[in-house]
This record gives C-alpha cells, sequence and structure tokens, in this order.
DNA sequence: ATGGCTATGTAGCATAGA
C-alpha cells in the first residue's frame, strides 16, 4: 500500500500534473491541501477517470483538502471534531482499514500576527481530536502540510530561521505533542538524504539552491509505523514547469 | 534583502502563502 500527501497550491492549476503523477506513483491513497476550489468546481470527472474516487471540503481562494483513493473513501468526517473552524482543513476518511486524516495545518504567518495565535490554538485542539481518534482506530495516519519543521535538521538554514514561524519552540513543541499521543514520524523511521526537504519558496531560485524546509509529513500509529517499509519526498516535482511549491511525500507499506 | 514568486479574486492591485 503506497499512501501520499501533497499541497497542490490549487487543484485547477496542478490537475494535469496530479494526473500524470497519480499515473506513474499510482498511490492508493493521496491527500491533498490547497485546493482552493469550491466543492462543486472540484474536478471529479477527471479524477474518476484517472481511477480514482474523492473526498473534499474545499471554499474559493484558500485554504481546500481532498481524500483521492482507488477504494471509495468510507466513514467521511469534515474537519475536527468538537472544534469550529470556518476554514476548510480537515477531512478524513477509511481507505482499505486505515483511517486517513488530511490536514492543512495553518501557516500562523508570524509570531505577532493573530494568525500565529489561530495555529497554535488550532494545533492544541487538532492534537487533542486525534488523540481520541487514535484510539478508535488502530491503524491511523495523518497526512498534509503540517507547517511545521520538526528539527534543525528539516530546515536549510537553522539560524536564519531560528524562531521564526514554522520552527518556533511553540509549533515544534505542538509537533512533539502529535508524537507524544503515538505518533511516529514516517520519514525519520529509515535512513534519509542530507537537505531532504519538502517546500521551496518560489523566490530567489530557493529550489536550485536547496534552500527548503521539510514542513509536509505523514504521521504514522505504532501500529501502522510497524508495517511502513519506506518514507520519501518525490522532489521530482518541484522541477516541473508551473510547480506546486510543495513536493509529494510518500510512505508506502 | 520583509521580498526578489505564484495563485486568487476581480479588473489594477490587494492578500496570502511559508
Amino acid at each position: 500500500m503506497k499512501l501520499a500527501a501533497w499541497n497542490v497550491n490549487s487543484l485547477k492549476i496542478r490537475l494535469p500534473q496530479l494526473l500524470d503523477w497519480l499515473a506513474r506513483e499510482q498511490p492508493d491513497a493521496v491527500c491533498l491541501q490547497e485546493t482552493k476550489a469550491e466543492d462543486h468546481n472540484f474536478p471529479l470527472q477527471e479524477v474518476e477517470r484517472a481511477g480514482y474516487r474523492a473526498v473534499f471540503s474545499g471554499q474559493k481562494t484558500y485554504n481546500g483538502v481532498a481524500i483521492l483513493a482507488r477504494e471509495s473513501p468510507e466513514a467521511v468526517e469534515h474537519g475536527i471534531g468538537g472544534f469550529i473552524d470556518a476554514q476548510k482543513r480537515v477531512i478524513s476518511a477509511t481507505v482499505n482499514g486505515v483511517r486517513v486524516v488530511c490536514a492543512y495545518v495553518p501557516n500562523g504567518q508570524s509570531l505577532d500576527s493573530d494568525k500565529y495565535q489561530y495555529k497554535l490554538g488550532w494545533l492544541k485542539a487538532f492534537t487533542a481530536w486525534l488523540h481520541g481518534e487514535s484510539q478508535k482506530h488502530i491503524r491511523i495516519a495523518v497526512l498534509g502540510d503540517f507547517n511545521i519543521a520538526p528539527e534543525d535538521r528539516d530546515v536549510h538554514d537553522p539560524k536564519a530561521w531560528e524562531g521564526q514561524v514554522l520552527c518556533s519552540p511553540a509549533e515544534r513543541q505542538a509537533f512533539q505533542g502529535l508524537i507524544g499521543i503515538g505518533f511516529k514520524d514516517s520519514f525519520r523511521l529509515f535512513d534519509q538524504p542530507e537537505k531532504s526537504y519538502s517546500w521551496w519558496d518560489y523566490r530567489m531560485n530557493a529550489f536550485r539552491r536547496k534552500m527548503g524546509l521539510r514542513i509536509d509529513h505523514i504521521l504514522l500509529s505504532g501500529g501502522l509505523a510497524g508495517d511502513c517499509r519506506s518514507s520519501s519526498i518525490d522532489i521530482e516535482m518541484r522541477r516541473n514547469e508551473r510547480p506546486s511549491d510543495h513536493a509529494p511525500v510518500i510512505a508506502g507499506f
């Protein structure tokens, strides 16, 4: 089984790349973030022609998440249970017996922004909810754009990023909170190349200069982590014309 | 070097991303 997550930064723009990538990689399920498409504009026909079923929760301009899977996603839940959020950031479903949680964690903008406080509150609610979910589902995966670089080795220039949004102690503590309730960072279950990142700024030739951050993750419950055989980042997608600024992340079982 | 891109909404720029 192959699970993946990709922040597409507009599904409309990235649809041809997504369809190519699905044909090549043939994941069993892929979680998309920043679809930026309202549900009535979701390209369901194209996705189904590619052999995938889809569930989605979108809005225009911002946010938007979707789960695409070869088998029909079951028991779909929108959002974080018990947490009111107008922003479409979470969708969950069961695929091939695995509970799949697709998440787009808020960016936070900067430490002095209201959006940063929203991010921290959001992560607190997300973690509390996932604690309950992980007790309901032994085999559960949380995939998506976490907007947190967990450690300095996930940052191209730790000094420059020290204390900045995506790297701040409170954000890293929130990520460790997810580890603390039993999730494993699938990427770190295996030896990985130096300078492994999942996002690069569009500006400054950041990708070519390897100036990135690893902020997209696949977290696995203990039961799933034991079955995980590989985890990687598909940086080739960042070489495309008109790429997303994020690369897909993949876990194999 | 707090933005040098990119995408969106909407009609010349503003906002957001990370």
